[in-house]
DNA sequence: CTGAAAGCGCTAACAC
DNA sequence: GTGTTAGCGCTTTCAG
């Protein structure tokens, strides 16, 4: 239908001088004369010419983009580190693009390959684990920093909090609130977030000479439906507990959807506490009792630490930062003065 | 630290041959003999040879890549939206970008650019209006495609569901369920979703002959917090009313967690329906009565649109989805017998 | 089946 | 202050 869009040659040729001048129009405007400038400006507006970015990413080789990577889009958690990043990356003059990984190795390929391929320049990671050909081969990685999460078997610059002590924070308050029997609604357990927050859970019980029993802890992906049908199953195999911990708070809303299900009430017969501080944990109810991250902080620190990686400044250390146990409605102290029935 | 890629005539001189064979290897290789792939690809294998795409785009002047833009990617709406789309994408060659305009003119006008600066090929729509300087001169969009939203000023193709029936057959339920006074929260109401959804409410009203209230209708935009805020202030000023019909999932549950902070129980003293049908409608309590839209055929159905244009195959024509009520546990009738206190 | 060479659209030296 | 020119990395005729 439309004719092809022009290139930098129509613009020249129309307004009467070489491409060059136009480039530089458009780029440093003061290095030519006024009435060049307008000449050229004319031409531009008259033709509706957009520079063809492929084009000049080629000659200038860099791409002024970054791609963040995220476990699963679905989860709001991500959606204020973006922010944050693009924050960051605003400031700086680079654009974020952002993938959805699925915790699927080939989606990870995919979008690292995208970096490799040269779409952008760096890629932030907010997944647990690699594909095993960039494990053996680190050299095949494009610049990468991860927020949030930590990738075990290699030492990447990292932004995070503390999950350990994070967790073992919220657990030693339900242990304070009386709760003895506690469920622990883990991430995956083979990579690092899910094994931080078990450690924390672990370490509370130990504080307290409360045995470990591995039949309390339940793995899923941080999803909504993954803590509904983990309390489900619970409860259909007819478990007892009094509170849970949950590694998100996805996690923990489904898993009061669930108890709701069963007939129990929270935090009446049990407190439920979850993990990210989101925006829906103020909103439901009871308002979830959750640990809360600064993910705008974690993002924008994390787009700098990229930026610094991408200028060739040495590598920057990592960065930690703090988190902070919000009690709201959905746990409360387990009455020590009622007898069991 | 690590040396700078790889290119193509690194590749062709570490095999012996020229980068012509090389690139022909990689693209076609059955038009390679035998021997010649084995060393291309050995070569390729030993230098970690990724082909710069930016380079190829430039040369075949086409990306294959769409740019998903969305109103607000915290509204969990999208999501699957997005997953029809990949799909679709995905068996077509395609990769597809998402991108969030957040009701800004300046972040649309960048996500148009960025199409037109060929780093896609396409782009699919999914807000409800589009910054002057495109309305004024349509040449300067780019392929485009609108899902779920529509722009009024402009005929593009379009992906949707009848949105008026839609509304009216919600606000209808809740009509014949004896509710009078019914607040309806809408979206913007200067586009397309806002003022189709607030039409079939009106129609409703109409159709039962009850009369319009203007000070019953609140405008804002889908997301939790518009959602709770406006049903806070109404109560604040003491409007009263027995249901609300909102125009989106989001602030459907924002509606109820301001219900319960003024000590209002839902369905007992107001019934709430929202639109959408998301995850977490489900998930709440009590579970939300909403209209479900089928999100995912959406998506789907609008990519296939999009390569369909892209193709060169002529405009194809507009398709409308069919949409449900899905009945849960936030509406209740209004008892009849029960005489005002 | 393979190589030489042109060129996608732009920018950056280097001249003038 | 502006033009000429080389070339970013790749694909694709066109010869051979």
């Amino acid at each position: 239908m439309v004719g092809a869009s022009p290139n930098i040659r129509d613009v020249a040729r129309r307004a009467g001088v070489s491409t060059a001048t136009v480039s530089r129009t458009l780029a440093q405007p003061d290095k030519v004369r006024e009435d060049t400038r307008q000449k050229v400006m004319e031409a531009v507006e008259a033709l509706g010419f957009v520079p063809n970015d492929r084009a000049r990413v080629l000659r200038r080789q860099t791409s002024k983009t970054v791609i963040l990577l995220v476990r699963d889009i679905s989860n709001p958690f991500y959606l204020d580190i973006y922010k944050g990043v693009e924050e960051a990356a605003f400031a700086a003059g680079y654009k974020v693009l952002m993938g959805d990984a699925r915790d699927d190795d080939e989606r990870i390929s995919h979008y690292i390959d995208a970096v490799r391929e040269r779409h952008a320049d760096g890629l932030i990671l907010m997944i647990g684990r690699l594909p095993a050909r960039f494990l053996e081969d680190p050299a095949r990685l494009p610049p990468v920093v991860v927020a949030s999460e930590a990738i075990q078997e290699m030492d990447l610059p990292t932004v995070k909090v503390d999950n350990v002590a994070a967790a073992q924070g919220a657990v030693e308050y339900l242990i304070a609130s009386g709760h003895h029997r506690i469920i622990h609604l883990a991430g995956p357990v083979d990579d690092y977030l899910g094994t931080a927050r078990l450690e924390g859970y672990r370490a509370a019980l130990e504080a307290a000479g409360i045995a470990y029993d591995p039949g309390l802890v339940l793995s899923g992906d941080f999803s909504l439906v993954a803590g509904r049908d983990l309390i489900d199953g619970l409860l259909v195999r007819g478990a007892e507990f009094s509170a849970i911990f949950a590694a998100s708070d996805q996690m923990a809303i489904g898993a009061i959807t669930a108890l709701r299900q069963h007939g129990l009430q929270v935090p009446k017969d049990v407190s439920v506490i979850g993990f990210d501080d989101t925006l829906i944990a103020s909103m439901v109810d009871p308002a979830l009792t959750t640990v809360h991250q600064p993910r705008r902080d974690i993002g924008f620190a994390a787009m700098q630490m990229m930026i610094a990686r991408l200028n060739g400044t040495m590598t920057p250390p990592d960065q930690i930062f703090p988190t902070e146990l919000v009690v709201r409605g959905s746990t409360r102290a387990r009455p020590v003065d009622t007898p069991s029935p």
